[in-house]
DNA sequence: CAATAAAACTGAGCGCACTCAGTTTTCTCG
DNA sequence: CGAGAAAACTGAGTGCGCTCAGTTTTATTG
């Protein structure tokens, strides 16, 4: 029962690298002259499963790009990853929620690099809008399947993805708050200001109005001057 | 080759009243004895095709409250309407579109009741928020229903339903205008504001604020009181 | 190492949304 | 009215997402 529990612990982070204390003792003295000692070491099974993991993000990946969503089977992708049809279904609960797994993989990268990217002497305003931008030039390669993905996103059909994704919104959220302590310390934001609650405003307008944008409500170069005007208030 | 534009034309409106003028002269003298005579008479097929269309909006209706979205087959909802289970797709071009469907048929009539009741002595806030607690008040009788419908209408598949969505939208919006255009009369409101774009904003924090709601992030109550507190700005 | 348990995997099969070739109903016009 | 055309309808068939009973792989324990 002991065992057993620890086991499902470790299903249900998907990350599994502590096995049972006793048999990482003897794998450890096993692995001793292969492994550096600080290293630590991974089961068959985790091993297994992380590679497989990646192999379905992989592939769905490349499918999805390459003949858009719906056009991909998941037979196809199944079949790319190497593994049998019904197991896809173990690593992802849906196919709409293998868009999601695919996306949140690459998603935590993304915003560092977008965020890194920025100007720092630039107007706070520009900052914002360049963040932004990376966001919209993720999106813009491949604007139907952008499409597809907000909307999972949006109305989630497996609450299960919830706690990772509010995890991404925070982490942009994060990012902006950041861009406004600095013109904060720099004094371009009067004293008073709630930044949190600012940095969340910012995100909502930008959230909706790529909405507007992807369901082909208005054209790309529309929704970024709607965005513009819009977080200059 | 006129007349099957013609036809086409009607069948791109689903309102098909008016046929060929000569057909039409022919039936107005056929049924002059039991139509008034400044009736439109009506065709067959247009009549059928109306009939169909309500016992297939009704029958979706029911059969979606009662066993919910996903659990009712489209194969039911053919039967309950007494139809083929391929005409269903003639008339929507999909479950989701079906959903819509049924949405928009009772919608313009909600938009004037909630308008209707509201009390125009109340302060100008209150009165928005007596307009969105109708809306609310609606989807919160099936809050999955709802969610999956504002899914389907914020995320569209079949582009053809864009317009009759957008005047939906529409409809609401001129509402939150008439109920501005009385206060700004009233003086409640500073000469400057644009009335329709403050309409918009309005409609656009609702929106927001009801997604989130819908997708299971807040309570109800939560909902209403941040939408409230949001549109005090 | 063998025995046992648990976890991971598999693919045939199922249910359901949707299609389309063939049929029926309605309309048109001499 | 009757012949021919157009529109409307039909349901067997199809493809695909997903399940689950049975099998294989990995870990644990004596």
């Amino acid at each position: 029962m002991r065992v057993k529990l620890r086991f499902e612990f470790i299903r249900l982070c998907t990350e599994a690298i502590v096995v049972n204390p006793q048999a990482k003792a003897r794998r450890r003295a096993a692995d001793a002259a292969s492994i550096s000692a600080g290293e630590l070491p991974e089961g068959k099974r985790a091993r297994n499963k992380r590679e497989k993991r990646d192999r379905i993000v992989t592939a769905a990946h490349r499918l999805f790009r390459k003949h858009g969503y719906s056009e991909t089977t998941t037979q196809q992708i199944a079949e790319a990853a190497d593994i049998g049809s019904g197991t896809l279904f173990l690593y992802a609960k849906s196919k709409e929620d293998l868009l999601i797994l695919v996306f949140t993989t690459e998603m935590h990268a993304l915003i560092e690099r977008a965020f890194k990217g920025i100007d720092v002497d630039a107007d706070l305003l520009d900052q914002v809008l360049a963040l932004f931008q990376r966001f919209i030039a993720y999106h813009a390669r491949d604007v139907a399947l952008a499409h597809q993905l907000i909307r999972e996103i949006t109305f989630l059909r497996h609450p299960e993805r919830a706690t990772e994704l509010r995890a991404i919104t925070r982490a942009i959220i994060d990012k902006l708050v950041l861009l406004l302590e600095r013109a904060f310390a720099q004094n371009a934001l009067s004293s008073d200001t709630n930044l949190t609650l600012l940095a969340n405003c910012l995100f909502s307008i930008y959230y909706q109005q790529l909405q507007t944008w992807l369901s082909g409500y208005v054209s790309r170069r529309r929704f970024e001057r709607t965005l513009e005007d819009m977080l200059r208030y």
